[in-house]
DNA sequence: CATGGCGTTGCAAACGGATTGCACTGAGCG
DNA sequence: CGCTCAGTGCAATCCGTTTGCAACGCCATG
């Protein structure tokens, strides 16, 4: 079924322009460009919402990996700050890519029935963290927000499309 | 280590006032008021902060049930709209007692080393839900926001105080 | 272009929170 | 005071995620 990682004939074929970029942050932080990491990237690539470990794992195509590599990938890129988790309260991690010095601050929209994910712009007025940390004896204070809602497909069909 | 529930020799002793309302809305939903149930939210009662299920169960004193019991009361007592589930991003559900009639609607300000947990005040604009619901087609909208920082013992401690 | 170290991978086992099937118990109605 | 069905204990199970270990391969260095 998978097969191993190293056969692939041609490594480099998926990674169009930003292998420099790339290349250059992953050996900053002494790691290596594996196949695994690249096609795994390359997912995130061309995707626009977030995607959990299972969904990117299922579409890497023969360039695929064990799931464990994508859980420790996925790890390991966030810490290189090279993808954002997000967190949409079902139990799953979802990832999305981070452009080069995006501080990826957004926020989703989330279908409550098909989990449809759109991308939001609305946020806090940001003094409000130091506000709340100054009134509350915290520091480094950050947020988390999220809204859920029915998406206009799921408003009038009853069953999810997912 | 546990023992049965049917063993307790004074099972109304713990609730002391609500007993009437909760009794209502526990017999509205043809629900019955039984050892484990009144200890669990005797619990809640005690405590300010969320509470997970763990937590929970381990404050159970003599009244103490099977772990799988809480799971099952706290998942029957959100629905009943006599608690109300928090998740602050750890994978772990917790858990607080909601007042007669209060939405419970108000957010958590959660130390990221010790977890210690706050409640917040400040809220959005009730309208920016309509607004993004309107602006995607989204109906039903609802947010989920907690804010993370560092509390007053945590920045100077650097091991976590639990 | 060969070599070696260490970061990475596959595989399988384990982990932790949460759920569930089943037989038994007991709350509360008539 | 019985009957019935919601509730319970117990153990098995599920699912997302992590981890231990041996083999592998990326890439800095010679």
């Amino acid at each position: 079924m998978k097969q191993p990682c190293g056969q692939h004939s041609h490594p480099h074929r998926l990674i169009q322009q930003p292998l420099t970029e790339l290349t250059e942050r992953l050996r900053q932080g002494a790691r290596k460009i594996t196949g695994p990491r690249q096609a795994i990237l390359d997912v995130l690539r061309r995707h626009q919402s977030p995607l959990s470990n299972k969904e990117i794992h299922a579409a890497l195509g023969k360039e695929s990996c064990d799931l464990a590599t994508v859980y420790r990938n996925l790890n390991t890129l966030e810490e290189m700050r090279l993808v954002r988790r997000f967190d949409l309260g079902d139990g799953v991690a979802r990832f999305e890519l981070l452009a080069e010095g995006d501080d990826g601050h957004h926020h989703h929209l989330v279908c409550r029935k098909c989990s449809l994910v759109v991308e939001i712009d609305e946020c806090f007025p940001a003094d409000i963290e130091a506000e709340i940390g100054r009134r509350h004896g915290f520091t480094q204070v950050s947020h988390r927000l999220e809204f859920f809602g029915l998406c206009s497909r799921c408003q009038v069909a009853p069953k999810p499309v997912v």
